[in-house]
DNA sequence: CCAGATGCTTTTTTT
DNA sequence: AAGCATCTGG
């Protein structure tokens, strides 16, 4: 039943683990040892094998990933065979469960919230409790970190305190701390979670608990999901947290687990991820099997040198060195600039010079840096120099503001109770704030649903306001049955107002988003399914993926252009040069990681993801005053800061390994290259 | 007490 | 770009 083509496409440790026989597997996958084409292999062979594409489930982190492996897959079949695989993000697969099977989970009517909703119930939170608020030196911010934290991590209040506010110190007088302020901490989160659950919010980490402890305590649960599935593929396993770990584990019961992971590339511990995921799973997973890939197929050997040497630096034994099947190429290339403007233009030369003389294109640049925030620069000379691009990571499209206000109306009229919509649709128009929304909406969300909500507004809000508010809602919810319908009626009730409220970048840049929105709209058979499903997928990502051609949305893929990403939302990306912004002391390991090992150690990682990006070319940047800081003058940061000199990652680092340059020309002299091709610039679009 | 405007600051990383 | 503190006009 085995395709002839098998052989010729994966070495033998590919091979053993596509053709898996055992009953779980863990794969452990080096940077490009070909961790995709193992899932997709895998997935490929199950179903050559005669198991069912529907009771197959690839689980990934990202939507994106998620489409690009079934899709692969399912090109390699005739055309409906595998139509029925599924892959999706934890999150959204547990959305998926809780629609399907409302009686099991105990939820029908919800809406999912993001960050920035959470934070503003906490923000009601605090306002109500003021006695308790009050105590604390803390943000709303932080307690939402803490709530979901623990959550995340299984961990009770105390110790989530002791982690995330002091630093995990056990002293008696940090004990004392946690002890005084644990009540009130307690107090708050508290109310928060019933006001979440009056609401009828599901938060991200809501999902999981919810498809997750019903899993654990209820065998008809299992037995019913047992039905539907046979093997669970799961990527990143090195990214799951305990949260994750425990949604998983009973599946262990019901289906076969295969899970694929690098823990050498465990970036998300700041959400909880916990790479003993990887390394325990043989004791956690009775009757697993481990299997490692090693041969790397993506950088020439110089690249992986270097990767290589930051490892071993570390004190974590990662058991690991990746062996390239390329053995020429170019060293690394060590840029010294002084600033980021200099950085900028220099990047922006280099990529103009492999468009025009190397006959690469726009899409063989991936650039890369630590947080979206410290692009801008670089995105300005892009436009400036007429370089096309896109930019992964940062904002998205749905959590804009002035799409968050639009949305708000379909939030209410999926979910009356969503007090988050309704204040903000109320405090949009004129005259009407906080407070008197505030009032309104106890009057409003009292409702058992009865009543029609344009009458509830014109109660709660008595006035001309309330009158036309009213009207309003009540004529738009005559559109409820068609998503693209109800948002078109809402945007034009609403732009006048938009209009005035974003005048600042209106006509430039907000206003066309609208028709995104309305297309994304389009895509959704019911106002439900948008506000749920539409949050934690693709429209979410939509400033990722996908650019607004023509009447529709099309991948962006099809255009040529740079890809600059956070490294965070690199991983799985691969480009044949790949640019490495600002790699400087205080940055990798960044200052605030300083005083934790275990977070210097996840810096390192980061840096080592960045890095094994690159297939050919290799370019680092970083600033040469704080090299030249930590060579000249080691005891005035040290006593400043104490930094230890060595805790940077590229001291000592051997000539032998790169090429060091330091920048010679000057930023401002903008040499014209002239436009290369017919180049839209539209692509550069995001919306941070 | 309320709504809105203005000026200042500050950015990790994401489902 | 968005949060925060502060001011102004009602």
């Amino acid at each position: 039943m085995i395709s002839k083509t098998f052989q010729e496409k994966f070495n033998p440790s590919q091979q053993a683990a596509v053709s898996f026989t055992g009953q779980h597997a863990l794969i452990l996958a080096g940077a490009g040892t070909g961790k995709t084409r193992t899932i997709i292999g895998r997935a490929a062979y199950l179903i050559e094998s005669g198991v069912s594409p529907s009771k197959i489930q690839i689980l990934t982190f990202t939507k994106k990933a998620a489409n690009e492996i079934v899709e692969r897959v399912r090109s390699q079949f005739p055309e409906s065979t595998a139509i029925s695989l599924k892959g999706s993000t934890f999150h959204s697969w547990c959305n998926q469960l809780i629609v399907k099977y409302p009686n099991l989970f105990g939820a029908s009517t919800y809406t999912v919230i993001d960050q920035d909703d959470q934070l503003s119930i906490m923000k009601m939170v605090c306002g109500e409790y003021k006695e308790d608020f009050g105590r604390l030196r803390l943000k709303p911010q932080q307690l939402i970190d803490l709530y979901s934290f623990a959550r995340n991590t299984r961990k009770n209040l105390t110790e989530s305190i002791r982690i995330l506010l002091f630093k995990d110190r056990k002293d008696r007088e940090t004990e004392y701390e946690i002890t005084q302020q644990r009540p009130y901490i307690g107090n708050l989160l508290k109310a928060y979670q019933s006001k979440k659950g009056n609401s009828k919010y599901l938060d991200y980490d809501d999902l999981l608990l919810a498809v997750s402890t019903q899993l654990h305590q209820n065998e008809e649960a299992r037995r019913i999901l047992a039905m539907d599935l046979e093997h669970l593929l799961v990527d990143e396993m090195q990214d799951t947290n305990p949260l994750q770990w425990e949604l998983l584990k009973p599946f262990a019961q019901v289906c076969r687990l295969y899970c694929v992971g690098d823990d050498a590339q465990s970036i998300y511990s700041f959400r909880g991820a916990d790479f003993r995921n990887v390394h325990s799973f043989k004791e956690r997973v009775p009757d697993s099997t481990v299997l490692k890939l090693n041969i790397n197929y993506r950088s020439t050997q110089h690249i992986l040198d270097l990767a290589n040497w930051l490892l071993a630096r570390s004190p974590i034994k990662y058991d690991k060195k990746l062996v390239s099947n390329i053995t020429e190429g170019s060293f690394p290339v060590v840029m010294n600039v002084s600033d980021q403007w200099q950085e900028s233009s220099w990047v922006a030369e280099e990529i103009l010079n492999g468009f025009q003389q190397d006959d690469k294109f726009f899409g063989d640049h991936l650039v890369l840096s630590r947080s979206q925030y410290y692009t801008k620069t670089l995105q300005a000379v892009f436009i400036r120099k007429k370089i096309p691009f896109v930019t992964y990571g940062g904002r998205k499209f749905l959590e804009a503001a002035h799409i968050k206000d639009v949305v708000a109306v379909l939030r209410i009229l999926n979910n009356p109770f969503d007090e988050i919509a309704w204040v903000r649709f109320l405090t949009f128009w004129d005259g009407i704030g906080d407070v008197r929304a505030s009032r309104a909406l106890g009057n409003i969300v009292a409702g058992d649903g009865s009543r029609p909500i344009g009458t509830l507004v014109k109660d709660a809000l008595p006035g001309q306001d309330g009158e036309k508010i009213g009207d309003l809602i009540g004529e738009l919810e005559l559109s409820k049955g068609d998503v693209g319908q109800l948002v078109t009626k809402t945007f034009e009730a609403m732009e006048l107002g938009l209009a005035y409220k974003y005048r600042k970048d209106w006509q430039e840049k907000r206003k066309a988003d609208f028709e995104v929105l309305q297309l994304l709209a389009k895509s959704y058979g019911s106002l439900g399914e948008f506000i749920g499903e539409g949050l934690l997928d693709n429209a979410a990502n939509l400033n990722k993926s996908h650019v607004l051609s023509g009447s529709e949305l099309s991948p962006s893929e099809d255009r040529d252009h740079v890809i600059i990403s956070t490294i965070h939302s690199a991983k799985g990306l691969e480009a044949d040069t790949c640019f490495v912004l600002n790699v400087s002391p205080k940055v990798f390991p960044s200052t605030r990681t300083l005083h934790d090992p275990e977070a210097i150690e996840e810096d390192r990682r980061l840096l080592y993801v960045a890095l094994t990006r690159a297939k050919n070319r290799l370019f680092i940047t970083r600033n040469i005053d704080s090299i030249q800081a930590l060579t000249k003058g080691d005891e005035i940061i040290n006593e400043a800061k104490d930094i230890p000199t060595e805790s940077y990652f590229l001291s000592d680092l051997p000539d032998s390994l790169v090429e060091q340059r330091t920048y010679e020309h000057t930023f401002d002299k903008p040499r014209d290259v002239g436009t290369p091709n017919t180049m839209d610039l539209s692509s550069g679009m995001d919306f941070s």
